[in-house]
RNA sequence: GCCAACGUAGCUCAGUUGGCAGAGCAGCUGAUUUGUAAUCAGCCGGUCGUGGGUUCGAAUCCCUCCGUUGGCUCCA
């Protein structure tokens, strides 16, 4: 039983369904009668609030005839979906960008639809059209939305065969439908449209009764979208919206969205000067500004620390190395693209690469063929075994031994190849397992220009990298290891609410490095840890990389966005590649199994999401400026230098407001900056050492002796105290509902 | 990389149909010597992102490039 099914011809129909709601009650129908039938006769209340029914899982249209949707023996389970239903906020949207499609066809000519989906904020649909939207003509597009709600004509659903789908589609000039019925249909016999006015779409539903149910929408933006997620293909305009059944629910959809712009760390960190991205700099490449690098150090000695003590060894390695190494590791050509050009030690080093280049993409005529072998001679290279007459590939061969004679740097665009390098410096011998090494490792690579977003996607970044060599029965006791460790840093700073996403290889595909046991091993292990930890994971089969399966820590932040941080993958590649041994107790040589891990993912990263997380007021243990003492008076200044003081020794960040200006003045400012805790002090707490603490959240806390505010300062910092004040609602902007349909 | 929008003082933003570039905050100087979220006054500060074009005249209109933002595509 699908929604998607046709309807059964009508002569195999029963004259009348049984309809099982959901308290097992049985209620006999027409079979021509509809889900919003039954409910009228409930209640008339309750069928005003109808949007939609689910019938065994699926949801389907209430005004949909149920003897086509009944089963074998003409049992219909049926539960009717109100406006208090979270499913029922999906089929509302993708009617919504139905409705906001018809008021576009309306104002723009030669309007060819592409696909109209939800999100799990709202809806969008794509359009390809002769003119463009702009933001500024939302009102009138809305006001014709207005238009089309006020007039609460009601969805209606037919279904065609392929042929007649076709030649409608043509009728209406929807070349895309036309495409996609013969392309992305192909194998349907026959396909579903909606009707509503004027405006028919081929669409696979459901849809709610009639417009007039859409209380409150908004258009939010308009982008590029390409036809079918196909970068070379046509570049479609998409206009983005929400709607709900509700209009308060829709403002304070809005204000979340107000929100996480509040929060937005590329603004937190300008006004806080936590970071700087100067295109003079170069772009995507991040400053970290004192009181930013201040949060990173404190981030860095507290993950070195656990490291150290939980048996890793730390190594450094170099910004740069050999082509020839990322060529082992199969890093490069491989993302060639996204990486920074190689640093050639030779002069004619570009010349060769680009000629290369050419060769490999086939793109090189004779005459610039011979121009190049010119251009080369000039620098006094000569390459005799070079014959134009030769295969490309014979040709590259030649280029290539000359680069291998000459020095090719890259900027490191992964650290894993060092470790490999410095796992295999000395002999190993099983003894030594598991090895891990582990470095704050600075990589570089070349994203593409529209990626890049404030501190989220740089172009050089800092990995919190470790590499752990391992047997493959140490595999399981090291993930574990790994996933605790992780588990232990995100609840250091006040994230308690993430899921693991375990990402499996695809049972049909043959692209993947690696035995058919290790990867059963090793899935099985992973899988075992996982249920063994308590923590909730989902697999998602056909989601691991091709070298190994991997586990992704999705962390949800305090206004309920997702972020893919920390991640832990197996690697049977490398190992490989760079055929690293070690002795084992047979006295054979063995191949290693390698574990990539990051429990902060980056630096740059992990220090953006927490800004927003914290909407850039940090909890004591990882502020840039825990302590600020605030003078009364230039008469109290060398009191509050030396108050200062001993909170320096005592180990806290601390600065003092010597400006003139009344204190009010100077404990805004201080509030403002974030300042963890202010020390007022005046000539009062001089006489009798003192000084009077403000909690930033909590206000004054009076007056206490300096070695008594040291002592519960330091009880926060040590316990990793997270007192933020959360605000915002629990309710998800990333995440809710999802259900995206395709047409 | 692609589509769209945007780029005015350190920051946030005004700037009318093309006609002398403005405000608040910050900064600096001075006065003030202050008890839990803004003391007062003065001053400094901009080749209007860059380069070109149209025009008697361009922050304003057009093009180029650079950058930013929202998406798309990508993400070892």
């Amino acid at each position: 039983m699908s929604a998607d099914s046709p309807s059964s011809p009508a002569s195999s129909q029963a004259a009348e369904v049984q309809v099982r709601l959901p308290d097992g009650s049985l209620k006999p129908q027409p079979a021509d009668a509809t889900a919003m039938d039954v409910a009228k006769e409930i209640s008339e209340g309750l069928a005003r609030s109808v949007v939609a029914a689910e019938v065994d899982g699926t949801i389907v249209d209430s005004f949909r005839p149920l003897g086509e949707i009944a089963d074998d023996e003409n049992v219909v389970p049926l539960r009717l979906l109100t406006t208090r239903d979270e499913s029922a906020l999906d089929v509302l949207r993708h009617s919504a960008a139905h409705v906001m499609a018809r008021a576009i066809m309306r104002i723009y000519k030669g309007v060819s639809l592409a696909f109209g989906p939800t999100t799990s904020g709202g809806f969008y649909y794509d359009f390809d059209m002769p003119e463009k939207i702009s933001e500024d003509d939302f009102p009138k597009i809305e006001a014709e939305i207005k238009k089309i709600i006020k007039a609460k004509e009601p969805f209606e659903r037919f279904v065609l065969d392929r042929d007649e789908a076709r030649k409608l589609c043509d009728d209406l000039d929807q070349d895309l439908k036309v495409e996609h019925i013969e392309t992305g249909l192909g194998d349907q016999a026959t396909v579903s449209f909606y009707r509503q006015g004027e405006f028919v779409d081929l669409c696979r539903g459901p849809h709610i009764p009639h417009a007039g149910m859409i209380k409150a929408i908004k258009l939010l933006s308009v982008a590029g979208a390409y036809w079918k997620g196909d970068a070379s293909g046509r570049q479609l305009q998409r206009v983005y919206g929400t709607a709900f059944f509700d209009k308060k629910e829709l403002a304070s959809y809005l204000e979340q969205i107000e929100e996480a712009k509040r929060r937005d760390h590329r603004v937190l960190g300008k006004q806080h000067g936590l970071f700087a991205i100067n295109p003079e700099v170069g772009q995507g490449l991040c400053l970290w500004l004192p009181k930013g690098a201040r949060v990173r150090v404190t981030l860095e000695d507290f993950l070195r620390r656990e490291l150290l003590s939980r048996g890793y060894d730390p190594v450094y390695s170099p910004h740069i190395g050999r082509v020839e190494m990322y060529e082992t590791s199969g890093h490069f050509p491989y993302y060639r693209d996204s990486q920074f050009a190689p640093l050639f030690g030779s002069e004619v080093g570009g010349l060769l690469d680009a000629w290369s280049t050419r060769l490999d993409k086939d793109d090189l005529s004779k005459d610039d063929e011979d121009k190049l072998i010119a251009a080369a001679e000039v620098f006094g290279v000569k390459l005799p075994e070079y014959k134009p007459s030769a295969s490309n590939d014979a040709k590259k061969d030649v280029l290539h031994r000359w680069q291998l004679n000459h020095e090719r740097y890259l900027l490191k665009p992964m650290n894993c190849p060092h470790h490999c390098q410095i796992f295999g410096a000395q002999p190993r011998s099983y003894r030594q397992l598991p090895l891990r090494l582990f470095e704050f490792g600075t990589v570089y690579r070349h994203e593409q220009t529209g990626e890049l977003n404030g501190m989220m996607r740089v172009r050089g970044l800092t990995q919190d990298d470790a590499h752990i060599f391992c047997t493959a029965d140490q595999v399981e006791e090291e993930f574990r290891a790994t996933i605790e460790l992780t588990k232990f840093v995100l609840e250091s700073v006040g994230l308690d609410d993430y899921r693991v996403q375990l990402s499996l290889r695809d049972p049909d595909s043959s692209k993947y490095v690696g035995s058919e046991e290790n990867w059963d091993h090793a899935e099985g292990a992973l899988r075992g840890v996982l249920e063994q930890s308590g923590l909730s994971f989902n697999e998602e089969p056909g989601e691991a990389a091709f070298y190994g399966p991997k586990a992704d820590f999705m962390v949800r932040d305090c206004i309920g966005r997702s972020w893919q941080l920390g991640t832990v993958q197996l690697d049977y590649n490398l190992p490989e590649r760079f055929k690293l041994e070690y002795k084992g107790n047979d006295n054979a040589t063995h191949r290693p199994v390698m574990i990539h891990r990051a429990p902060f993912g980056s630096l740059e990263r992990f220090t953006g999401m927490l800004i927003e997380h914290f909407a850039g007021a940090f909890p004591m243990w990882l502020s840039p400026e825990q302590i600020r003492v605030l003078p009364l008076s230039d008469k109290s200044v060398e009191y509050a230098t030396a108050v200062a003081k001993q909170f320096d020794e005592a180990g806290f960040k601390v600065t003092v407001d010597a400006s003139d200006g009344k204190v009010q003045a100077k404990i805004r400012n201080a509030q403002i900056d974030l300042v963890n805790y202010m020390a007022v002090v005046g000539p009062k707490e001089a006489e009798s050492g003192q000084v009077a603490l403000r909690d930033r959240i909590e206000g004054d806390l009076g007056s206490m002796p300096i070695k008594e505010a040291i002592a519960r300062l330091q009880k926060e910092v040590e316990t990793r105290q997270v007192r933020q004040a959360v605000k915002g609602s629990t309710v998800s902007i990333a995440e809710s509902g999802g259900a995206a349909t395709d047409y």
